[in-house]
DNA sequence: TCGGTCGCCTACCGGATGGTAGGAGCGTCG
DNA sequence: CGACGCTCCTACCATCCGGTAGGCGACCGA
């Protein structure tokens, strides 16, 4: 990914930053853990399995600074909600790519890779 | 990522599938320039600026263990095309992905994080 | 006041990912 | 036949991501 350059085919820019907003395999489903409401920080440790300490805050930090995830609370009863832009981005094509994986699941393992 | 486990809230487990299919930041660009037909390997390498000889390599090996996409053709003039499945993955939600990011673009980089 | 919990940070390490360079095998064209 | 192009593989190396461990400050209930 060396710079930003469009020139190639249309949309593939729009791509490249769609792939940018998921590339960490942790944020999406921060996201979706979001999708359930305003959540402590703690909350989120818990429902989310086999998340670390680090990675939670790391995945926050970016989602806070795309604007995806607003922190309510100080330093003890941090709560963190998803922005209208996160909501949109969770409830649209997060969902939706959920949902194809969910309906596909079955045909994704078989792989043959015949040639 | 320790395993599958699922229990943690509804839909945890497609989400987590979701994003291993988009972690590998160059299979959806793959992928989407894919859409616009069968593609020889040295058209690919052309057509995605930035790609270098061994990622493009490996995202179609990842690509074809999905089944995703297709090969044709042998050693030389080897083709490259999207399986069914791969074209209701790019042209869904990978398509509304790409989509939602251009139409969100200008509210991504604003970012301020105040607190 | 004193633990205990919570948010957040740091340092380190192992594995994965991506870039570069070089080469082997195969086909095509002069 | 020989040169060239294409596919694909193998090193090697830089960087990044995620996991573990430990620590500091803030808050809260006893």
């Amino acid at each position: 990914m060396i710079d930003g350059s469009c020139e190639t085919f249309v949309s593939d820019c729009q791509v490249r930053a769609a792939a940018e907003l998921i590339s960490h395999a942790w944020d999406p489903v921060v996201l979706s853990a979001l999708r359930l409401g305003p959540t402590r920080r703690r909350e989120l440790l818990t429902r989310i399995a086999g998340v670390s300490d680090k990675v939670l805050t790391e995945a926050l930090r970016r989602l806070r600074a795309r604007g995806l995830v607003l922190k309510g609370g100080g330093q003890a009863g941090a709560v963190y909600r998803l922005s209208p832009l996160g909501e949109s981005f969770a409830n649209g094509p997060l969902a939706q790519l959920a949902q194809w994986a969910a309906d596909n699941q079955d045909k994704l393992a078989a792989s043959s890779v015949t040639s």
